[in-house]
DNA sequence: CAGTGATCGTTATGCGCATAACGTTATGCC
DNA sequence: GGCATAACGTTATGCGCATAACGATCACTG
């Protein structure tokens, strides 16, 4: 690939990520939450309660942005922690009543944030957007940190 | 656009924006350099000496951001900062030898990004990704904050 | 059962990025 | 010229995200 085209990709995939997140910023704002927040408590809402280990995975974050991820939704009543039955050492992070209703706005937060996303569309269908976009999520989620050009 | 749709791009965008950039650092770090350097660095090359406002401008970030990292890339000796001839309160910013060489290396590393980051594509084709994500890039940098739904 | 290694979570630290508040200089109007 | 307003840059502060180092617990082996 020659360097306009490379630039081209890099330099919309920086563009993308820096606006998309302040526009998410915006919104969840209105909410009392941060970037991010809303994958952990989506998560939560789609596969129930589990550890901090696996939101960590579901994600796409380290642990330690969990845990403070975590104790922020905590201090804000949305979820809570209680620790795991079988194994001393984990938590198990559940959504409370009022993270349930929170969830409900963040989803809605969350379609109005995809409608602005595709809003301004030249030449490419939403469908085309989606596809190419998971395909090339999917791509980076499983590669190895090593392939590719060295 | 129902949620199933709207959390597959949203998501979608953050894993990307989350794994692109950790691979960019991966790659700057072996230069000293970090996400975003890559960017001031490449608009002086591209468009030759500056101000920091207009350095902030092309690179999609706000003055502040501008402050530190030109900081850093002038400790590093890859910058210079001299006072505007005309304005008392601007600088200049002016790659040095040392960074029109490290320009050469980000160049590089920016090609084999983009190559790597398009090597695990499914059904995509690297035309269709970039024509769509310069479309959606384009889009959401013109926006106004407030535009799609409300 | 004792000891070794892996795993869960936390803390410490550093960077990018943001907004808000501030000092300094330029520019517009009168 | 004098004064209000805008613009350039910096500092202060806060959050997400990362890595590295640490204590505590588990699991596995001799």
């Amino acid at each position: 690939m020659d360097f306009e085209r490379a630039d081209a990709l890099n330099g919309a995939i920086r563009t993308i990520a820096l606006k998309h997140r302040a526009r998410a910023a915006a919104k969840l704002a209105e909410l009392g939450l941060h970037p991010g927040h809303e994958a952990v408590l989506l998560l939560l809402s789609a596969k129930g309660p589990q550890t901090q280990r696996q939101l960590a995975a579901g994600a796409d974050c380290e642990p330690p942005s969990i845990t403070l991820m975590v104790r922020k939704l905590e201090a804000g009543g949305l979820v809570s922690r209680v620790p795991a039955a079988r194994d001393a050492r984990a938590n198990v992070v559940r959504l409370t009543d009022e993270g349930r209703e929170a969830v409900v706005r963040v989803k809605e937060l969350w379609r109005d944030l995809a409608d602005e996303t595709v809003a301004g569309l030249a030449g490419t269908s939403v469908d085309q957007l989606i596809e190419a976009l998971t395909d090339l999520a999917r791509s980076l989620q499983g590669q190895a940190p090593g392939a590719g050009a060295s």
